[in-house]
Order: structure tokens, then sequence, then C-alpha cells
DNA sequence: GAACCTATTATTAGCGT
DNA sequence: TACGCTAATAATAGGTT
């Protein structure tokens, strides 16, 4: 089957402007350098998409985390399957309602207006909880990776050999936890 | 490098597992580690802003040039003026658009979930806070014993109570993978 | 503030398995 | 195919002008 390479990304900030970044014909970091254009070979493609789009969602998360913005990513992978929306649907949907809504900002004006109306101690909890799904997005992210590593998805522990390595892999966990726990001098 | 080791990101895209990004509390990039949090200084949170949305628009660039994806980023300059927008405001249109138009089901659900997060009274927010609270915990948790069994934690081991956790975790963990073995018939 | 400087880590291209 | 490795440049935090 040929792999079409179809996605998108969009990439949306609530405010603020940009630096201009200067670019070279050629990207010279790695083994090698690579030209500036599209990648010939599809299966060197597909690898560079995985990982650059990977170094793109770290960077988009360390800046909406350090600059307090919002911001979202839409990615799609492909026409008729659905796009990975980082960090997450809810939020993706409110900036694009934003930028779609920014020529008359009626709407925007009325959450402002359901804002003052609310107290401050609802604030102050609003704030808290977008503060907590958010954390709860990323280790949402990462759940899956410690649930795939502790056996709880079935996807790709069918495999009777790697269910029996990870098992070994945990007791040999054990034993490193509970040296470390003994040398302290207290008993497991 | 300094491992200052806090969590580690896995980034999971449609179809498989894609690249896992190590995800730390600190930012060592630059003259001296950052926090992973808001920068609290305003205009050193300006500049970092700045900075870094020039690191990503570039990034973006080279993903949609080298890999032959198309790509949009929506910037807000302000309230007022009218958003700065990369590459062109037809293909911003043009993700929005296929974002909208996914099946409605979940777009409903999703807007429903804003709903209702609005709406909801001093008391409701506060039992959402706890219930998020205690799964942040329990989702930590989960992420130690991920960060160990991947090998790339050391440093935040110190804690006994934590250690002591891990094992039981560990131990859970052999429980379960040795009954999904057995359940399938054979002995480990 | 903006533009430049630079020590220091982060990102990643190509390869090996 | 996907993941781990690593040489080699890129990104960037804090400082200077």
């Amino acid at each position: 089957m040929v792999m079409t390479m179809h996605a998108s990304v969009s990439i949306i900030f609530q405010k603020n402007v940009c630096a201009i970044y200067s670019f070279s014909a050629f990207l010279t970091m790695g083994r090698k350098k690579i030209k500036h254009e599209l990648i010939s070979n599809e299966s060197v493609r597909k690898v560079t998409l995985k990982k650059r789009k990977a170094g793109l969602l770290k960077k988009l998360n360390e800046l909406t985390t350090l600059c307090g913005v919002a911001a979202c990513a839409i990615i799609f992978s492909s026409c008729d399957t659905q796009p990975d929306v980082w960090p997450s649907k809810i939020e993706a949907f409110h900036v694009i309602e934003k930028f779609n809504n920014l020529p008359a900002k009626k709407r925007d004006k009325n959450m402002m207006d359901r804002h003052v109306f609310l107290s401050r101690s609802i604030l102050q909890l609003n704030e808290r909880l977008e503060k907590q799904r958010k954390k709860n997005q990323e280790l949402e992210m990462e759940l899956v990776l410690a649930e795939h590593m502790a056996g709880e998805n079935n996807c790709d522990l069918n495999n009777l050999e790697q269910l029996k390595e990870l098992v070994h892999l945990l007791q040999d966990d054990i034993k490193f936890v509970t040296n470390k726990i003994e040398s302290k001098g207290f008993k497991v």
C-alpha cells in the first residue's frame, strides 16, 4: 500500500507577535546537512515527519507553559482518520472559536461579562481546575505509555513472549527498588 | 546533560506509538535551567515568548517543507488587531474547516463539556477539582513507575515512601501480567 | 525593550539492530 | 517497521550593549 502522507498542522496562539527566523537552503543539524526541500525518499520522509512532529509538540507544550499563552495544534495524519489534537479538543475549539469570532467580538465580551459576574472564589477555582486539567492532559498521554509498560494495553501485549519478558523486567525492578530501600537501613 | 528527569511524555499519534520524548521538570538549555512552569517575571516571559515563538515557526516551516504537509499558524497579536497568519489565511481556514467538519457527535460532546464546565457551581467545581487531584496523584505514581521501567530515572527515587509504593505497584503489575499469561493457559 | 553574544543543552539525520 | 544511538549543529537563558 502506498502511504500518502497528508498531514496538516495548525498552531494557533492567543496573542503576540512572532520574530522572524532567517532560514538557509540547508539544514545542518544531525549527522548530515539536508536540503530545505521535500524529502524525496518516502520512508525517510515519514520518519522525519514523526520525529519533527514530536519535537514541535514538545516545543509547543513548553511555550504554552512558560509563557502562559493558549495554543493548540491540529495534525491531520490522513484524510479519513481523525486528527491529533493538542492539548485537548476543548482548548482547540476554544482557540479556533476565538479566531473565527475575531471581527465580531461580542461573544468574547459576553464571556468576559460572565467572568466579571462570577465571584472571585469561583475564578480562583476555575484557574486551579484549568491547571489541573492541563496537567492531566499531559499525564494522560504519559499514562498510555505507563499502561503499555504495565501490561494494561492489550494491543501489543498479546504476544506471550512479551508478557513473560515484562514479568522479568518487573521482577528486576522490584529487586532494584528493594535493594535501594534496604541500603538505607529500612525493611520492605 | 543535566538529568533532572521528572516525567516522560509519550506523544501518541494516529496509528502508532511515536517518538517518546523525555520531559523534565526543568528545561536546561541555555545558560541556566528554568522550571517548566509559567515564567513569573513579565519582561522575561515576553522575551522568551518571542524567542520561542520564532523557533517554533521556524520548525513548523521546516516540517512543512521537508515532509510535504500543509500547515498553518495563527498568532493573535492582541485583542484589537488582526492576528498574524502563517503561511496564509486560506490554508489556516482550510485546516480549521477540516477540523470543524469532524463527526458532529464528538464536536458537540466537547462543546457540551465546555458549556457544562463553565456553568458549574462552586461546589461542583470543588468536587471536580478534588477528583482531578486524586487522579493526578495516581497518575504521578504511574509516572514514577514508567520512568523507572524505562530506566531513565535515577534521581527521584530517593524518597523512601515513594520507593515502597513503587514496590507495591510493581508487585501489582506482576500479578496482573501473570494473570494475563495464565488466562491464556500458560504458566510463568 | 530590542538586538547581539555565548555557554550550555536540545534536536535530529543517518545508521544499526 | 520502528526504536536506540550519537555526531554534529540548532535553540536558547541570561547577560551586555
